[in-house]
DNA sequence: ATGTTC
């Protein structure tokens, strides 16, 4: 079998695109889901060893996965997928993510690249005007207190209320664009007042509001149910729960040091922390983050109102619904969801493949920098895209095509109903400023490459410059490879508002 | 990712 050396650790490929991490006979199995080119720079950082470890935690339902974007984070890998059990095992911070529910939507338009040829200038100025973007609150209008409750409660559905969204958008929306295990009262005052002046903001770091044209239409049974034609130009917005996410994580890793010190102690890294599934504190991070996810979901949407707003003014019509901007899909890419799966019952646990008794339990599906991606036929596809699978969609920089993939056969029983979910960071973002100058690489785009960016700081430009992102398209081809996540289409870059 | 250093 082909073995791969990277750093300490070696890897064996135990089928094509499937590398399983060296272990002892009674560890929990981690495995990368990657090509061999994506591997290359895997041991220069502390990826595989956070990936071991995550295979070492309370309840793990193996294996414990590494997706081909994947890379170094907080204790968990970006780009993991941990299944703990509901009942004896875990869930944890770190293996979400700060920045909870950190996803992606993709709106369709009926406008095509012809239509904005000359105008990119003056449409990606409007659309920075329109958006709030950068660190802080700055440009938002404050909410309530009031509307950040009900925010936080009903996600999506609130909007529909207040008129920002269609029930169309809920409908496209993973979860529907609300968890009803959403529990405000578990969400700080802290954290609360950081979202009431960040509600329908983008954010700073790899952040974006990005128009596209679609490039190339792989499955045409599958795009025609997408609503995606070659030439049309898409929307894709890339944004989370700000700083009231990143405060309900940090709030909960504080709350496990102080409540749980020695089941954090007996974790086999700190930054793992998590709560026991069966104790109160489980419920209330829980609780807290579904109303995190919820409040990022009501962040894209109240971003998207804007960026219909401001495209009906751009292109002089008489509203967004005259330029059918609706909604393809919603994405969430750091959460922790209970599910229910089919596994296999082992000697002292479960595992998702494998002989022997099979049976449904109730997991916390971690996935951090990873998509869902639930193939046709599955209950929680919304049933105009029943028949296909659920869309899927991986950006990559702001100097590549994105995807839009469609959820696989196989990704229930290869890596819990996930895939990846972008290209994935080669260098720190230190690094990539040494390397890099905002101007130059704004400079480059829009000369070689028509792509025309405008951002609110030149360093955030440098830190994501396309230079410092894994190849998507080798990301997506492994996904496809592996049937976890089958492509449908790819666009290009028109211009970019960069957070 | 992030009021970019609890």
């Amino acid at each position: 079998m082909t073995t791969f050396d990277a750093g300490d650790h070696r890897l064996t490929e135990v089928e094509p695109n499937v590398w399983e991490l060296d272990r002892d006979d009674d560890s929990i199995p981690a495995r990368v889901l990657a090509s061999e080119a994506l591997l290359e720079h895997i041991g220069d950082d502390m990826t595989l060893d956070q990936l071991r470890n995550v295979a070492a935690m309370p309840g793990v339902v193996a294996p414990a996965l590494c997706t081909p974007d994947g890379h170094q984070g907080y204790g968990f890998p970006v780009g993991g997928v941990a299944a703990f059990d509901a009942e004896d095992g875990c869930i944890s911070p770190g293996g979400v993510g700060f920045d909870i529910n950190c996803g992606v939507r993709m709106v369709r338009t009926n406008l095509t690249y012809d239509d904005v040829r000359g105008r990119e200038d003056e449409l990606v100025d409007a659309l920075f005007d329109a958006v709030p973007c950068g660190l802080g609150g700055g440009g938002v209008h404050d909410r309530s207190h009031a509307d950040l409750e009900k925010a936080l409660e009903r996600g999506v559905d609130w909007c529909v209320e207040e008129g920002y969204a269609t029930r169309e958008d809920r409908l496209r929306c993973e979860d529907e664009g609300m968890r009803p295990d959403a529990d405000p009262d578990a969400v700080s005052k802290k954290a609360k007042d950081r979202g009431t002046s960040q509600m329908g903001s983008l954010g700073s770091g790899n952040h974006f509001l990005e128009v596209q044209r679609v490039t190339d239409v792989y499955d045409d049974d599958t795009a025609d149910a997408f609503g995606l034609v070659e030439d049309q130009l898409v929307v894709l917005i890339h944004c989370g729960s700000r700083g009231l996410g990143h405060q309900v994580c940090s709030d909960y890793l504080r709350r496990i040091e102080q409540e749980h010190p020695d089941f954090l102690a007996s974790l086999p890294d700190r930054d793992l922390a998590a709560a026991p599934a069966d104790s109160d504190l489980a419920d209330e991070y829980y609780g807290a983050m579904c109303a995190a996810i919820n409040f990022a979901w009501v962040n894209r949407q109240l971003v998207t109102h804007a960026v219909r707003e401001t495209f009906a003014d751009v292109f002089d019509a008489p509203d967004w619904e005259a330029l059918e901007m609706d909604l393809l899909y919603d994405v969430a890419h750091n959460i922790a969801k209970r599910e229910t799966h089919t596994v296999t019952r082992t000697g002292d646990g479960y595992s998702l493949g494998g002989d022997g008794e099979r049976v449904e339990r109730d997991l916390y599906v971690h996935r951090k920098g990873a998509t869902r991606a639930f193939p046709a036929g599955h209950p929680e596809v919304p049933s105009a895209y029943r028949d296909v699978g659920q869309p899927v969609i991986i950006p990559g920089s702001m100097g590549a095509g994105s995807y839009v993939l469609k959820g696989g056969e196989q990704s229930m029983g290869r890596s819990f109903g996930s895939t990846a979910h972008g290209a994935g960071r080669l260098m720190s973002r230190t690094r990539a400023k040494d390397e890099y100058w905002g101007g130059d690489v704004q400079d480059d785009l829009r000369e070689s490459d028509e792509i025309y960016v405008k951002a609110a700081s030149g360093a955030t430009i440098a830190e994501e410059a396309p230079g410092v992102y894994k190849d998507v398209d080798d990301v997506v081809g492994v996904s496809d490879a592996l049937g976890i996540g089958d492509l449908v289409a790819r666009t290009y870059p028109v211009c970019n508002v960069k957070g």
